[in-house]
DNA sequence: CTCACTTATTGTCAGTACGACAATAATAGG
DNA sequence: CCTATTATTGTCGTACTGACAATAAGTGAG
């Protein structure tokens, strides 16, 4: 050891001259609503490390890609979801723990992607099932996740509850042209709790920007036609759809 | 072309055994205020690439480092400022575009933190010198940025933004005890705008959490004393302290 | 010591937004 | 035609906001 200050007179030598490689990976939380229930795809590992157990998709990122390009890819691979039908996709944060690989040191920059009508997912390359789960299941514990892909998927889901916020990202959960109802269902879902019906249909029509409306309606349900609207072009709400919190009496 | 897919029958086969490996680094937005004004830490390079240009602190993530513990090594290299000292660090975005440093692949982690009364940095290392500049110099394009490192302190800049709005950050860039006065003049800085004095002191003593009262008072300005505060235990606003859009009359 | 000046803090007030909930509108099914 | 169901609009009291006036409590000049 006495060597090594001696052999390097300026202490940074060590890391200008050769930084460590690492392998970088991404790593997906695709959220979606089925039956008024937040999702999340999850894949059934079918190679080691975590062989069997459930994790978020994923795979490195090749030489020449970018981080995004490398999203999009997997997303596509593992849904058949092209960048133009997914609703939105964003970078969440990157993991890159020592540890969180059991087999090499793995940074991992994960990404969230809003899907509306996620379909029914296929198994294939190292995956050995592919299903479409409730987000509270898989966060439960009771299915426990590879790596460290319970946190990444927390903060996937935090972030999303976070941005319906002041946000227009719940638009993106439904199709191209949705009810208000629907709109709402999407917010109750991520955020686990029922919002007063007369109360957000007036807030979202005077959050300029948020939905348009169309001269549509919808057909087929039981009560009143709803009118149909479409995405509107704010990206930020002003003002914001706070959460409420129940008046004292 | 032809023999692409036949010479590989799995098509996940060239990314499952061979990831490439990158650098991976670690990029620091730290902000601080320097009479009134929003200031960040920059550094002028040493060596190439980008020799003689401005850029921020970072360096590469040691082999056995987490991203977090490179983040707090660098701050404290380039600053002194320990882990306790700084107010706020968090991890602010990762760009992994393949172009960003001409010499090879650089994956780098962005992280934001926020120090008060940052003491006069000295350059050392691959810094030809080292300063605190504002932020409106640093981005206005004069002083051309090495890398993507415009891109990375917009986002932090923003990210501070938008954070002022919903979470006690602001705090973090005073001392231990401070005036609400002092606390408006972080707000009026980072957002760039004038806020009403009266207005603000109700809304922020009305957030519960945000600040507690000391018994202590300011000395020495001229005008009535105020009172001195610390930082609450509240994290999160609630209610959160939005950005006000004048009132049309 | 008194007064002007400066800054801090509290008050006032009208307009607005919100949550709770009532009322009305428009369809389907019997 | 009647009822159930859902959509949409109204009502109302409270709370909050922004604009700005008023008061409190120091400093420094003379």
């Amino acid at each position: 050891m006495t060597n090594k200050s001696a052999a390097q007179p300026r202490r940074r030598a060590s890391r200008a001259g050769l930084p460590p490689r690492m392998a970088v990976a991404v790593d997906l939380v695709i959220l979606t609503l089925r039956e008024d229930t937040l999702c999340a795809l999850a894949i059934e590992r079918g190679i080691a490390p975590f062989r069997g157990r459930w994790a978020l998709p994923g795979g490195f990122v090749r030489a020449g890609e970018s981080l995004e390009a490398a999203a999009l890819r997997e997303l596509e691979e593992e849904t058949g979801v092209d960048a133009a039908r997914a609703g939105h996709i964003e970078q969440l944060a990157t993991f890159g723990d020592p540890q969180r690989d059991p087999r090499e040191r793995v940074v991992s920059v994960a990404y969230l992607a809003i899907v509306p009508d996620l379909p029914e997912p296929r198994a294939g390359g190292d995956a050995r099932d592919a299903r479409v789960l409730p987000v509270a299941t898989l966060l439960s514990g009771k299915v426990p996740l590879a790596f460290d892909h319970a946190r990444i998927l927390d903060a996937g889901v935090e972030r999303a509850r976070a941005k319906l916020e002041y946000s227009s990202l719940a638009t993106h959960f439904c199709a191209e042209s949705f009810t208000i109802h629907a709109l709402r269902r999407v917010y109750e879902a991520v955020w686990g709790a029922p919002l007063d019906g007369p109360n957000f249909h007036r807030k979202v029509l005077n959050t300029p920007g948020f939905v348009v409306e169309t001269d549509q309606m919808s057909s087929g349900g039981s009560g009143r036609p709803a009118r149909l609207y479409r995405r509107g072009g704010a990206i930020q709400l002003q003002p914001p759809l706070l959460r409420a919190e129940p008046r004292a009496p």
